[in-house]
This record gives structure tokens, sequence and C-alpha cells, in this order.
DNA sequence: ATATGACGTATAGAAGATCGAGGTATCGAA
DNA sequence: TTCGATACCTCGATCTTCTATACGTCATAT
């Protein structure tokens, strides 16, 4: 089982934005999506999840309906409003940002300041 | 001037170890350090900086002695502890493979799942 | 018949990190 | 003498995450 640890803060809103980008899911499918396309590294446990998906609802980022599954079950089926797209991005680039800025830094050795 | 943002919860443990481990440095250098070296991405402002070392010294892997800066200053100088630098390689793992993750997910295209 | 596990949604409480604002003190320069 | 940089620190508010728990359906296995 490879190496679980949790998400940092903010994260999770990233990949969901991700997930529902691709088109309308419900939150069990983008656990499972996340989960899966990881290879188990990502974990959004039901907890976090969900709470998050209503904070990004409530934000106008994402709208939901009622549906059946394919297996007829009934489920809340997200997608991303204009607005969500619009954020999409924004986190997407910040996250590039970050993780370059990390890079930067991780690479850092002894005589690396100037 | 950057877009400024927060850091993502656990993060900056990470970049003070990675800081720290290139050699004995007091807390204002470390914020100063990490805001030149990512060209002003990474912000650690006092707040967050200072309780975030007293917990990596609390759990023992920063050590910390007062000495006198350059300037003439008291400063307190943290160091790694052997724990620390194995923290500093188990968070930077974690790091690398939440960022591959990561990168795995916001590559995914409308064909991506199989 | 019934129990187990997958599906699917949800809430509650605790824990933890970050932030901004504020406080202390010394020093050099304007 | 006032201001900004150096250098340390604490506090309260805020947010996210976690674990645990709850409800409900359906299919499969016992």
């Amino acid at each position: 089982m490879p190496a679980k640890f949790d998400l940092p803060q903010g994260t999770l809103d990233l990949l969901i934005l991700k997930v529902v980008a691709l088109g309308p899911v419900h939150g069990y499918a983008i656990a499972q999506r996340l989960h899966q396309v990881s290879r188990d590294v990502v974990q959004a446990p039901q907890g976090t999840l969900y709470p998050a998906l209503h904070r990004l609802e409530n934000r106008g980022l994402l709208a939901a309906d009622w549906k059946q599954t394919e297996t007829g079950r009934d489920a809340k089926f997200y997608r991303l409003t204009r607005k969500g797209k619009a954020q999409l991005e924004t986190e997407s680039a910040s996250w590039q940002k970050l993780t370059e800025a990390v890079s930067l830094i991780l690479a850092l050795s002894e005589g690396g300041a100037e």
C-alpha cells in the first residue's frame, strides 16, 4: 500500500474542479477517479470530499443536478460553472507557480545562493 | 508584483527543513531566503514562521542555539537534528509523489481515463 | 432469509496550520 | 528623532482536513 498522506490545504479544490471539468460527475465517482488516476496517492475521504463539494457549490464554482446513475441510483451530478472554470485556471496557475518555487528551494545546495 | 498566495498546510515545514539543512540559520534569515529564492512566490509571515519553528523544535527535528549575527545582533540559529534530516527526506519524497499525482490528474483530458 | 460489501450522500467534532495584527527591542541612516 | 530594517514573539480568527458516524439502496453470497 502506497504511502498515504494528507492533501495540503486547498489542493483538493483544484483536483475536484479539474475532474468535474471533464464532464458531469457525482461525488462518489470523483473520489474513485482521484484515487485511481493518482495510483492511490490521492485519497479523498468522504468526510473531506462532501464538505468540499458543498463549499464549491456555495461559492458558485460548481452547480449540481440530481440524476440517475447508469446503475439506476440517485446521485448528485456536478458541473463547472463559468466562475468555476475561471477558478480552475487560476488555481492551476497558482499550483504551477508553487511547485516551481518549491522545486527551486528543494534544489538549493550549499553554494546555491548567488 | 507576483501573485501572492497562501502556502498549503504542511508545505512550510518542508521548506524550512530544507533551508536549515544547508547550514545553521536564524528565523528571520529563513524567511528572507524563501522569499528571495522563490522570487516572491513563497511568503513566510512571521506569525506563521515562528510557530512553525517552535513546532519543529518541539518535535525534535530542529535544535537551536543563540549566537551573534554578523551584524552583531542576537539570533537563534537553527540546525537540523538527525531526526530532522530523516524527516526532510521523507517529506521530500512525499512532496515528489504528490506533485506527480497532481500532475497526472491535471493532465487528464476528456478521453484520458484508460 | 440475511448479512456483507459496494454504491451514494451527508454531518459532527477535533485537530492542526495559516494568517493578520499586534508587541518588544536594537541599530543605522536620514 | 523618526523611520525602516533586523530579530524575536504571541494571540485570536479562520479555514481545511481528519476520523467517526449516520442513513439508504442494491446485488451477491451464505
